[in-house]
DNA sequence: TAAATATATCAATATATCTTGATATATAAT
DNA sequence: ATTATATATCAAGATATATTGATATATTTA
């Protein structure tokens, strides 16, 4: 029970929604290239992006520095089905901007 | 997006996936038996009801003065599956307590 | 029409969640 | 070690949602 409400949680936001479509569209990003494109601060991204994962929608990975997270894969059957809904929503993505590394300067 | 929203806040409470699952194992009942059988006071009942129709997961057949809420059917895929889900927690479903009519008295 | 019962809504309070700015931790480069 | 950058967490205020008791509306029966 606990497990399924911080599922649904996660879905429960339309800056979460936005985050999830801009990893499913893009693959995986860099917290400072979020950042970037979506136009948010560090902190509030930061925060969302642990709900994402403790619902089992994201993966981090560690690069150095870097933390790249990504759409996990495979995922279940409910979570699964919840992306593809979510593709279906009009969400407004914004463009990606991709910052060359070795200077990200936030 | 306003009814993808709807439909995960609908998702989003104990309480109303209690309800749910009632409904879902007992099929149609009135507010007065859900009542009786969840210990709820009408008005919080009343209040979740409508969330969970807003939400596209119940529907209301009027019969005079009683209001039978059922788990609407056919569903879409996507409540269909939260439908399913919900079923394989662990939730404990009172026993239903059935009023004759005529003599529902609350 | 009046009385009784079923259901819906309102207002107040309590609780949870989101946002932001500040601070903390970790890694990399000099 | 020191400095700079990336990410995580904390505390405070703002906003949303849940619960309850009171009230309103609707239907049935006498």
């Amino acid at each position: 029970m606990e497990i399924y409400l911080k599922t649904i949680s996660a879905l429960h936001d339309e800056t979460r929604l936005l985050i999830l479509r801009f990893l499913d569209e893009h693959g995986a990003l860099c917290v400072c290239d979020l950042q970037n494109s979506l136009n948010m601060i560090q902190s509030r991204l930061s925060r969302h992006l642990k709900i994402l994962k403790e619902g089992g929608f994201v993966r981090v990975d560690r690069q150095g520095t870097w933390a790249y997270y990504s759409i996990r894969s495979p995922l279940d059957k409910f979570r699964a089905n919840a992306i593809e809904e979510i593709r279906h929503l009009e969400i407004n993505l914004p463009p990606l901007i991709k910052t060359e590394k070795e200077g990200c300067k936030r």
